[in-house]
DNA sequence: GCAATTGATGTAATAACATTACATGACGAC
DNA sequence: GTCGTCATGTAATGTTATTACATCAATTGC
């Protein structure tokens, strides 16, 4: 998908994760923005939705908190399946991608006649400074 | 681990997945156990923490729910990760294990020094007959 | 026997995360 | 200009999870 000239609030928001050291919940995304005119939550959310469709974005569902792409290319084609480390102790997240996983889940979803629409993989654990 | 004498609170929470179609959240499930006694969300989230201690019960992280493990064998040793398919249209949960996804996984882990303690995985689309 | 410890339980309150509903404004197509 | 579409603003509410504190039962050590 192309992605599109971003709107106000979808910059704001994407500016905040991109300085963010890690990820950020969707109400500390308010908080930081609500110097900028931020009053809602839905505010957050609805940028969180665009920029997630634009690739741009990625939701930690073990965390409910968001990273920007760490990806370098831009995110004008699909990146397949997005894996995460997650470390429980300094809270560092790192985005990596593999071939080798995407094509055996796709073996495997493929034998149960399942459509994969999204896949989530996260993975919890320390990182070596945290071990 | 070996699986210790469920409590009270346990067997009845155990009982309500174990008697579940799909995932149930864990105010669904203390809807279902009122009758039972059961007031407050603690009970619940304190029941689940042990079943999932005990592999028993699985969270669904995309979810916010949680599904009795279908796995066959008891739960005295490690199965590893598990790895899911959740049907957006009937709700569907199929449980699944893979030695070449766990051994692909630890090596890129191993990679970037990383201590794994729990993965996630969990494919969201649709099943067969909701194709 | 009986403190002391440990683990399960009960209850209330609150925190954290997310959505629904409805109103308004900006802008291009026609 | 008015219609349709999309972004936005605001309030209210719904859903998920935790903190804090009190009680009770079983076990251990003395």
């Amino acid at each position: 998908m192309a992605t599109p000239q971003l709107t106000k609030n979808q910059t704001l928001v994407m500016d905040a994760l991109s300085h963010s050291e890690g990820p950020m919940s969707a109400y500390t995304i308010l908080d930081k923005l609500r110097d900028h005119g931020f009053r809602a939550p839905l505010q957050v959310y609805r940028a969180l939705d665009k920029l997630q469709e634009y690739g741009m974005v990625h939701r930690l569902e073990s965390l409910n908190a968001f990273v920007a792409c760490t990806c370098p290319h831009d995110h004008e084609h699909d990146h397949g399946v997005t894996a995460f480390t997650i470390c429980e102790g300094c809270g560092q997240v790192t985005e990596f991608h593999d071939e080798a996983i995407e094509q055996r889940l796709s073996t495997l979803t493929r034998a149960q006649n399942f459509k994969t629409e999204k896949t989530t993989i996260e993975i919890r654990g320390h990182c070596q400074s945290c071990a």
